[in-house]
RNA sequence: GGAGGGGUGCCCGAGUGGUUAAAGGGGACGGACUGUAAAUCCGUUGGCUCUGCCUACGUUGGUUCAAAUCCAACCCCCUCCA
């Protein structure tokens, strides 16, 4: 397997990341040769990037680790259109607006992952799509696309059989998509565009497009769908998505996340999310039973590390250490700070939970928690809704733990 | 423009006048078991000032003691025809 040249494609393949690639032997070859540049393209559809980008962004890494050149490619022009990829209806259309800021927030993540001051490049897409002219551009690249060879890709196939609608507007995605490849082959000397395994297509019509305009080669190379081996999309947490923003989700809830990695994934994620030498990737995962859980904090705070530093990592895994295996009030869990003289007043559990804390999202949520047994205040489990909580209820450490289940919790400090 | 089909809760999907906050499944959350895992089992899954009230089945009106269910108009989607 490992009969690949450059450094590049070794790591790639040792860690897992490839899935599928157009011309293996040709671009192990290039990529032996010299320093190549490689983009991956990233929608601006929401404000920050989740866990489930986390795959193409530590491949970017790799890339310029093994010293080449990444390109992070916003898509401020394709965001416009959306693709039709994997997806059963067009997505609301965002506004100019909308997607300039999301673009800001998410260009912050890069910035944790690559070194632009050692090459790495940042472009958005809509520098060159925003100036198209419809002729001049039909007349360019449209002889190259086929109607025929455009119906056969899955992301049109799909829409088509399940009798969903496709726009005109997203049909013209995959051409745009296919331009950028070409257009940043000009304007860096791209050779290869790398992706999810979704984005296949839409990255091979870049390819035989840049063949056949100006006759050059391009590349492709995807990673595996990844999910977790229980089958789900990575990315999800109880809260929601799992963001790559410290202000969307806090480091130790993005620690607590991959603490809760399955069993069956801690080794492949391992070698994904985080940089630790293979052996020592090997070691951890031979890792048995109970002992296993030191594999997963060893994943949880590397990749915490990647992200948000290596201080806010281990600040997140000693607050995880403190509560849950000491079974102590961590004053570092997440705290909301609240007026004393509400408390004093008297403060109602549901009011606590819900409005301050907001472990849950309504009243009657909280209601049906505390039948089920699932809030608890300083580690004792709620009976009654009308508990009222007062200064009584205050730790030694002057604060009161609200728990929503046995992994959740919050302080609440009166001030 | 014409003919037909369709729009239900987070998602899929049943329901064609009352006992429907609305079957079933998925997902999600909680509990038990554990190892802050998986699998399994159990419970919950619109809101509130909660033995009651309010909002909800594309939108707006109407019929009725009573509508997601009937009628009208409108909006959107699909299929075929022009």
């Amino acid at each position: 397997m490992s009969s690949y040249r450059s450094d590049l494609l070794r790591t790639l393949e040792a860690r897992g990341y490839i899935h599928q690639c157009s011309d293996p032997e040709g671009l192990d070859a290039k990529a032996a040769a010299g320093p190549i540049t490689a983009y991956i393209g990233f929608d601006a559809t929401a404000s920050s990037l989740h866990a489930g980008h986390l795959l193409s962004i530590m491949m970017l890494r790799t890339l310029q680790r093994t010293g080449h050149r990444p390109i992070a490619l916003m898509g401020g022009g394709t965001t416009k259109i959306g693709d039709p990829s994997g997806k059963d209806e067009a997505r609301r259309m965002l506004t100019d607006a909308q997607i300039d800021d999301n673009i800001a927030s998410i260009r912050r993540v890069f910035a944790q992952f690559l070194d632009f001051s050692a090459g790495a490049i940042l472009e958005n897409n809509a520098a060159w799509l925003d100036e198209l002219k419809y002729i001049p551009l039909l007349r360019e690249v449209g002889p190259h696309f086929t109607i025929n060879r455009m119906l056969t890709f899955d992301s049109v196939k799909l829409r088509l059989e399940r009798e969903q609608p496709l726009t005109f507007l997203e049909f013209n995605y995959m051409i745009l998509q296919a331009y950028d490849f070409v257009e940043l082959n000009a304007r860096h000397g791209c050779i290869l565009q790398m992706g999810g395994s979704d984005q296949w297509g839409n990255i091979i019509n870049g390819i035989e497009l840049g063949r056949r305009m100006r006759g050059t080669e391009l590349h492709a190379l995807t990673t595996p769908l990844l999910t977790t081996s229980s089958g789900a999309k990575m990315g999800k947490t109880a809260g929601g998505a799992v963001w790559l923003d410290a202000a969307l989700l806090s480091p130790y809830d993005y620690w607590q996340y991959w603490r809760n990695t399955g069993d069956a994934d801690v080794a492949r994620f391992l070698k994904l999310f985080t940089e630790l030498p293979l052996d020592e990737i090997a070691r951890l995962a031979a890792l048995e039973g109970q002992e296993i859980n030191e594999a997963k904090k060893v994943l949880a705070t590397e990749a915490t590390a990647l992200l948000h530093g290596r201080a806010a990592a281990e600040a997140a895994e000693a607050t995880a250490r403190t509560t849950f295996e000491d079974g102590a009030l961590a004053a570092s869990l997440p705290t909301v700070e609240i007026a004393m003289a509400e408390l004093e007043a008297g403060l109602g559990v549901l009011t606590a939970f819900c409005e301050k804390a907001q472990l849950v999202a309504s009243n009657g949520e909280a209601r049906r928690q505390i039948k089920g047994g699932g809030l608890k205040v300083n580690d004792i489990t709620v009976t009654d809704e009308k508990l009222v909580l007062s200064p009584r209820a205050l730790t030694p450490e002057g604060v009161i733990k609200l728990s929503l289940g046995k992994k959740r919790h919050v302080l609440l400090r009166p001030v």
